[in-house]
DNA sequence: CGGCGGTACTG
DNA sequence: CAGTACC
DNA sequence: GCCG
């Protein structure tokens, strides 16, 4: 449990056997096959046999399993707290409400606990996506404000919003936040009118005449007349960051964590602040970030200076 | 066998 | 600092 | 867990 590395190669085994055009009857059928190594296969082989997993079962009977995995659906909770929890002696999300010692966040989580489940259809993102624009130009002229993650990979649903912002001031290729308290604004406005609901993290990094710093909030917000609570995201940077940042936000994971691997393997550093050029370590084993980022003010142009095929966003979904 | 993304929040 | 989050 |  709580073992991230393994639950990744699963992960990655899932889209790759559904891809299958046809049904697996042997686990030969699946050999060569990329994240498929032998101890997957093996497991194929015993379900295909006997048509189940003797390991699941035993894992699917199990109180401590379950309970801790419900945990960790709690946003905010991870497998470390709920795993504390579970051994204080909890077992539902009711006894959860009664301990104390849970952060604001993850009370926030837990008293939300079905409604950020709940999907969200893509028309209805569309729409919230508009609202945020248009609330966002009445304070800014000009800011671009774009819903990211796997709306704009295409899905039909949503689980959340990611909203990536950024703001030209004109003199073009400036790297300036030319607009450093639009985020507060930007988040009061959308409180006045009951969008945003509850707040979760809420940070200011930028400094003003500055291209550092990313503005930060994670929050709930409501489809406009409803009450269910949806997980929004807004992020804001300045334009010289901005297609790192929409690339980042943009995803999937998949995507990003290989970007990043050939980042490295070609002397740079990608995270969602920018590209970089790798810096010499000296003795460290990990290479730091030059000062300069490498420009690229769309998306395409960190695809091009890594060597890697430019993908639409409906392509990203790996 | 060692590596597996990179960053930034809370408490 | 560990833990958690985001894609 | 898988991969180089």
């Amino acid at each position: 449990m709580g073992d991230d590395r393994r639950s990744f190669s699963y992960y990655k085994a899932i889209p790759v056997i559904e891809k299958l055009p046809f049904k697996i009857e042997s686990g030969d059928q699946v050999k060569n096959l990329p994240a498929i190594g032998k101890s997957l296969r093996d497991h194929i082989n015993e379900i295909v046999t006997t048509g189940k997993l003797s390991k699941l079962e035993h894992f699917e009977n199990d109180e401590k399993v379950r309970a801790v995995s419900l945990f960790g659906e709690v946003w905010g909770v991870g497998p470390a707290t709920a795993l504390k929890l579970y051994d204080k002696g909890h077992r539902t999300l009711d006894d959860l409400q009664k301990d104390d010692s849970l952060t604001y966040a993850q009370r926030t989580g837990l008293k939300f606990f079905d409604d950020i489940r709940q999907r969200i259809p893509r028309h209805e993102v569309s729409e919230m996506e508009k609202l945020l624009q248009e609330v966002g130009k009445d304070i800014l002229p000009g800011v671009t404000i774009v819903c990211g993650g796997s709306y704009r990979r295409g899905k039909s649903s949503c689980g959340d919003m990611d909203i990536v912002i950024t703001h030209d001031d004109g003199k073009r290729y400036t790297s300036k936040h030319v607009k450093p308290g639009f985020l507060p604004k930007f988040v009061q406005r959308l409180k006045d009118i009951n969008f945003l609901r509850e707040d979760l993290i809420f940070s200011i990094n930028s400094i003003e005449g500055t291209d550092s710093g990313v503005d930060t909030y994670f929050g709930l917000c409501t489809y406009p007349g409803r009450e269910l609570r949806h997980r929004i995201d807004l992020k804001v940077y300045p334009r010289n960051r901005y297609a790192s940042g929409l690339l980042a936000w943009t995803g999937n994971d998949v995507l990003n964590r290989r970007l990043r691997i050939l980042a490295e393997s070609k002397g740079y550093v990608l995270d969602d602040t920018g590209l970089y050029l790798a810096t010499q370590s000296s003795g460290g084993k990990r290479a730091g970030r030059s000062e300069a980022i490498v420009n690229c003010h769309e998306e395409k142009d960190v695809f091009d200076t890594l060597g890697f095929p430019y993908l639409e966003p409906h392509e990203r979904n790996l």
